[in-house]
DNA sequence: GCTTTTCTAATGTCAGACTTTTAATTGTCT
DNA sequence: AGACAATTAAAAGTCTGACATTAGAAAAGC
């Protein structure tokens, strides 16, 4: 592991580097202790502020982490679900808003992915999970509730369902790309029409979800994923046409 | 953005999860620089070095590239398909590995979603796609295919399938939970029944696909998947057989 | 035996200097 | 005037050496 060919450039993410692939390839376990960052600088001939820069990159994702005082030092970080779906939020929030990634595709993308489970959901589902689906539908139809309530109320819905197919994997994926969705989800306003049609296919996927039935989960599921879509459509359209008569007003005065 | 509270620890930790939520909410816009090191040291009152240490975490994430040299810097990175995509796969590479998820939970998740891209890939698929797909179904035919070819084919393969659904997020997700599969793929070795038997199922799928069949599709993945758990289960009994086996000859000595 | 103190190894931070890279500017020649 | 070469300056990358802070371990005291 110690080598580090004198390429031109960047020590730091070279080390890095080869610290990273130590760990993927299992050389470095779980829990085991880096050598303190004198003795790295050491071995791998740079200084320590070179180690410390290299040892922040591999913090920045949450494959080390450090503890100071005698004993401390840097320790191998075994990923949680919960650190690897934080990460994996920011990448995919990162990625929608910096590639303008049509609200089509990502729409698509996100209820495809919960169709996923479906055959799972039906199988496995218990009645707390159920009973979670319930009450926030329950919360839903409140009307004082806030957009922000809505939206939120709506995650938590979305994430029950996929809880309810009981695989560990797919919850991490899913949960990963609903999440990342939101901040284009929150675009949509949504009025008492919207919401009254949301709930009712909100009760529908509760029904069949109860009544353990595949198919009728899928089904509510892609009319939820076709409204939506249709539901953004106006909203653009509405937002391009005020754009529109701005410009017509500002070209005649 | 400059606030940075005297909270007690880890100045370098502070300065990044400022500058990156300012990138989050867009105050920061791709290709944006960023001031000079020794501007932000001054801004955050603290010494080059912390800022340095608060830039690499950025950029392990890609969040920043660093361009040396006069009107060089730190510049927002624009996060592309290929890079966010890598960083998901390390990442659940490593969860994989350190988590040991189950075989069969992995198996189960990967086939799920790659399901979900059926109705769309019944749709939209090219000949192009079709052809990369047919391409590998008789690479695998080939006598002589190592076992490393032989996975690189199988990904190839459903990669080219998971893109003719021609959906961007879903191939980032996708790719991203298929590659992070392969080590655990690798861990069975194919005997040339079992590719025989494979190969047969790709067919299936490739023959669903040109028909545009999506319940076909969606059905031969399925098999696909419950024969590679299968194929997976007797190998994990195989290899505690031989463990038995050991102790027991040990326990009779 | 338990608590308190001291010790010490490690990270976290700083200041200042030097090196290298790179683009813009300026200068020179044809 | 335009093309090429030399200069310059800004910025990242690196190093040295020091000090501050923490927290576990060992020693001292009761």
């Amino acid at each position: 592991m110690k080598i580090d060919p004198t390429k031109n450039a960047d020590y730091s993410a070279q080390i890095a580097k080869a610290i990273r692939d130590a760990i993927i390839s299992g050389q470095l376990n779980v829990n085991d202790r880096l050598p303190s960052e004198a003795e790295l600088a050491e071995q791998f001939e740079v200084s320590r502020p070179t180690v410390r820069e290299a040892l922040k990159r591999l913090a920045a994702q949450s494959l080390i982490r450090t503890q100071r005082g005698a004993f401390g030092g840097a320790f191998i970080n075994q990923i949680s679900y919960e650190e690897a779906h934080s990460q994996q939020i920011t990448t995919s929030t990162l990625l929608l808003s910096m590639n303008d990634v049509s609200f089509d595709v990502a729409c698509e993308a996100r209820f495809a992915l919960e169709r996923s489970c479906a055959p799972f959901a039906a199988q496995r589902r218990t009645a707390d999970q159920l009973a979670t689906m319930r009450a926030e539908i329950y919360r839903q139809t409140q009307p004082g509730l806030s957009d922000e309530g809505w939206c939120a109320s709506d995650v938590t819905f979305h994430r029950a369902l996929v809880e309810s197919a009981h695989n560990v994997i797919l919850s991490y994926q899913l949960a990963g790309a609903v999440e990342a969705m939101q901040p284009l989800m929150n675009m949509i306003t949504f009025t008492a029409r919207n919401r009254e049609k949301i709930i009712s296919l909100h009760t529908d996927i509760a029904d069949a979800l109860e009544q353990r039935n595949q198919q009728q989960i899928e089904h509510a599921l892609l009319t939820l994923s076709d409204y939506t879509k249709n539901l953004a459509d106006n909203v653009f359209a509405a937002k391009q046409k005020i754009k529109t008569d701005i410009d017509n007003q500002k070209a005649q005065s």
